[in-house]
This record gives structure tokens, C-alpha cells and sequence, in this order.
DNA sequence: TGCTTTACAATAGTATTACTATCATCCGGA
DNA sequence: TCCGGATGATAGTAATACTATTGTAAAGCA
């Protein structure tokens, strides 16, 4: 078994992502929460420390004390969203008999949008989801993946892959590529959905039913290819 | 029929990429190629326009002739590797009566690096597939896809997926998502070269014969999702 | 041949970004 | 009451992403 990742209803991020902890103070709740919300409004490009410091009403230096740089909280929202998905997969796959029915499970959270958890009140995960959609590859595509990977700050990602590819294999056994579907579906889910609505002939998903209609074509794609 | 790509063996590339076309001066030729090769070296978020100048032995302001911006250079680079892609495309299936031996084919090349080729000097191709793989997902993943896509920057990702996605079609006709499934195999193939490289436990595919490894896990995958 | 574009180099300048540093203040706990 | 940590206020720096101006040499043409 991996190691659990809830810590009460609040996740447990490693202090590596960060200079100071966010959620041990009200300003750092703010920088993460009003941070999704203004990366999703400006995009990452435009997004700047000082104008979410203007935003929240506090200085640029401050919100240095938290995070080294605006990568880095980007790097620190996206592996929330991972073990809060993994989280996630594990509620919705616990105590399901069937192999084949849990893998199901699995994909369908995999390739549905988080949605808004009043447990979690910091963060609005709907804003976060159209933030990881948009900006996640920008994490890892990047200079520092090296050092950031020495680091641990993708074990999150590795780990929800990994859980995900266990069930395939449970499925599936003589498989040779569980591992490389899974990551295939996780991006492609996000893909997909910013395809369909900003460049629309590069996918065949709905824009009516983007969810519906991604979670259909990846769950398919999947099965048929292990099966 | 789609329109022709080839130009002689130039490629024709839209005038909205550029704001004087490079392939008209020496200066503008050392912009592509000595720009790809330092893309590949900085990365795009340390590559700058002085620096290239500097490499060059020109002015920023000369740059800036060229192209309005270090993202529309990246954009034309990318645009030019889906021309260049489309291309190759079209040679591996002419003549060919199978339909799905035609769609092996493209999906070859399709899950392939592009590899030098002579008949373009100005270009390693071999050093452009390693920017587009690192660096591509960055040009559509911002603000202003919208306008570019208005533009018709991405006229030529779009003709690539649907001439793929139409050898699928004439594959398996009832198969739901064609286009949607050529893009994540672009892109797929695009990121589990990079992941075997950069992030190895996102992937199974070995690491010492990426190319081959890539090839089977995407072309298996889109066989037995259309059958 | 002279004349005119055009291309480029050289240089300067601006607003913004991505930080770093210093110091004052405030608040809670020992 | 004093101390330490957290924050605010303010400054400052180097680099970035441009824009503008001017001079010059070569290419095109009359």
C-alpha cells in the first residue's frame, strides 16, 4: 500500500513546496485562495506576486515569505490538486469487489473535473480545476523539473499514476503500459477540455457536455486498450 | 482534399506568423536556426531575444523585425513542425491501397521524431523536435490562443489531426472520437518522450529505446480503441 | 552615374518584473 | 513586561520586453 495522504479532512503538503506553510495563518490562506482565483483571471504569464499582493491587500515581500516565486505556487496548487485527487479515487474505489468496476471508478474521477468541497474552504476547487487545465504543463515543462523531482515535490503525481496503474494491472495484468496510460488520460482529460473550448477542431468532445463526453471518450480508449 | 503543403521542398508558412518573413535574409534564417538551437539549450523561460542577438552577432531591434515577440517565434517554430509532420505524412501513405496499413503508417511518423534532412539547412530538426517536445503545450496554453487561433495560426495542428483522424474514419467509420484521439496521440507521444527523460516514474516507456517504445504503447492504444 | 529605398547596426530609453534588503510596528506568549 | 515572530512600509537592483531614433552601407532603378 502507499502511504496515506489525508491528514483529517485538511491534506498534508510536503514543507518543501513552500517557505512558510500557507494554512497556518490567515494571509497564507489568502495568497493560495485568492492566488487560484487570480491566476485563473490573469493566466500565468500575467500573473504577478505584486498584483495579488494589491489584491489581498498586502505587500509583495510578504507573500515572498511564503512562496520563493510564483512557480512555485503553481508547483504547490497543481500537487494539491493531485492528492486531492488521489483522495478522491480512493473514496470512490474503497470496498468495490470487482477489478474491472473499480478501474471504472478510478477513471471516472480521473477524468472529471474536482468540485467545490465546503471541508476545504480556502479553496475554490472549481477555479482550481480551470488552473490545473490551463497551466499544469508548465509546471514540469520547465528547467527545474530535475531539481524539483530530486526534491519530491512530484511524488503526488507519481503516486496517483502509479494507484491508478495498479488497478489497470489488477485488470489487466499482461499490459506492458499501464503507467504511460494513466499520465496519457490525466493529460488528455485536461487537453480535451481546454481544446474544446478554445481550439474546438482539435477534438471531437462535446462543448455542450465537455465533462460527459471526455470522461466517455478516455474511459473507452482505455478499456478497449488493456482489454 | 486539403489543400498542398509543399512548397518546392520549403515549406510555405503563413505571413501572420511573422513580421518579415525569415526565410527571405541570412539574418532571418540565423533567427530560426540559431533561435531553435538556443530554445534548446535556455529553455523558453530564460531564452531572450538579447541573447539570441548576442549569439548572432545582431541587435534585439533586428530580432524584432522579424518577429513581434519571443512567443510568436515559438509559435512559427511549432507551426512549421506540424507542416513539416503533415508533409511527412503524406509521403508515408501515397501509394499505399490498405487502409489501415495507410494508418500504421501515419501514425509511424506521427509518434516519431522528425529527423534531419538536408533539403532544409537552416533547420535541425532533430534539435526543433526537442523544443516543441519541451516547449510546444506553451504556445496554445495562453491568453491569447483566442485571437492567434482567429488568426489562423493553428490552421496547420488542425489539418494535421484531421488528415489522421479521416485515415482513422476510413478505418473504423463509427468510432466516436477520431479527432480527439490523434491529438492526445500527438501530444501523448510529445509528453512520455519527455517523461521517460525528465520524470521516468510517469511512464513505463524504456528510457533506452524511447522512439520504438513510444511508437508501440500509442499505436497499440489507437488500434484497439477503434476496433 | 546618381538617387532612393531597404536593411541593418548602434544606441538610448521606458515600464514592468522578479526579486532582496532594511526597518518599524504589532501582537501573543513566557 | 519583555521577547520573538509575523507583517507592513519602503527602497532598491538587475533583468526583461519592448519602442524609438539615427546613421550607414548595400541593392535596386532610372
Amino acid at each position: 500500500m502507499t502511504q496515506p495522504v489525508i491528514d483529517q479532512v485538511r491534506l498534508h503538503m510536503d514543507p518543501r513546496f513552500h517557505v512558510k506553510d500557507p494554512v497556518t495563518s490567515d494571509l497564507g490562506l489568502s495568497i493560495v485562495g485568492q492566488g487560484i482565483l487570480l491566476l485563473d483571471e490573469l493566466g500565468y504569464e500575467a500573473f504577478t506576486f505584486r498584483k495579488l499582493a494589491d489584491r489581498i491587500g498586502t505587500t509583495e515581500a510578504s507573500i515572498y515569505r511564503y512562496f520563493k516565486n510564483k512557480h512555485r505556487l503553481l508547483l504547490y496548487l497543481t500537487a494539491w490538486y493531485w492528492n486531492w485527487m488521489e483522495y478522491r479515487i480512493v473514496l470512490a474505489t474503497t470496498n468495490i469487489g470487482d477489478a474491472s468496476i473499480r478501474l471504472r471508478r478510478a477513471l471516472e474521477e480521473l477524468t472529471r473535473p474536482i468540485s467545490r468541497d465546503d471541508r476545504v474552504p480556502h479553496i475554490d476547487e472549481e477555479v482550481l480545476y480551470r488552473v490545473v487545465v490551463a497551466e499544469s504543463p508548465k509546471v514540469y515543462l520547465h528547467r527545474e523539473v530535475t531539481e524539483e523531482n530530486r526534491e519530491g515535490l512530484y511524488l503526488g503525481y507519481k503516486r496517483l499514476c502509479r494507484r491508478v496503474a495498479d488497478l489497470i494491472r489488477e485488470v489487466s495484468p499482461a499490459y506492458l503500459y499501464p503507467v504511460a496510460l494513466v499520465s496519457t488520460v490525466v493529460e488528455s482529460s485536461h487537453l480535451q477540455r481546454y481544446f474544446s473550448e478554445h481550439l474546438p477542431r482539435l477534438t471531437d468532445v462535446d462543448p455542450q457536455r465537455p465533462d460527459a463526453s471526455t470522461t466517455e471518450f478516455l474511459v473507452e480508449m482505455v478499456f478497449r486498450t488493456i482489454m
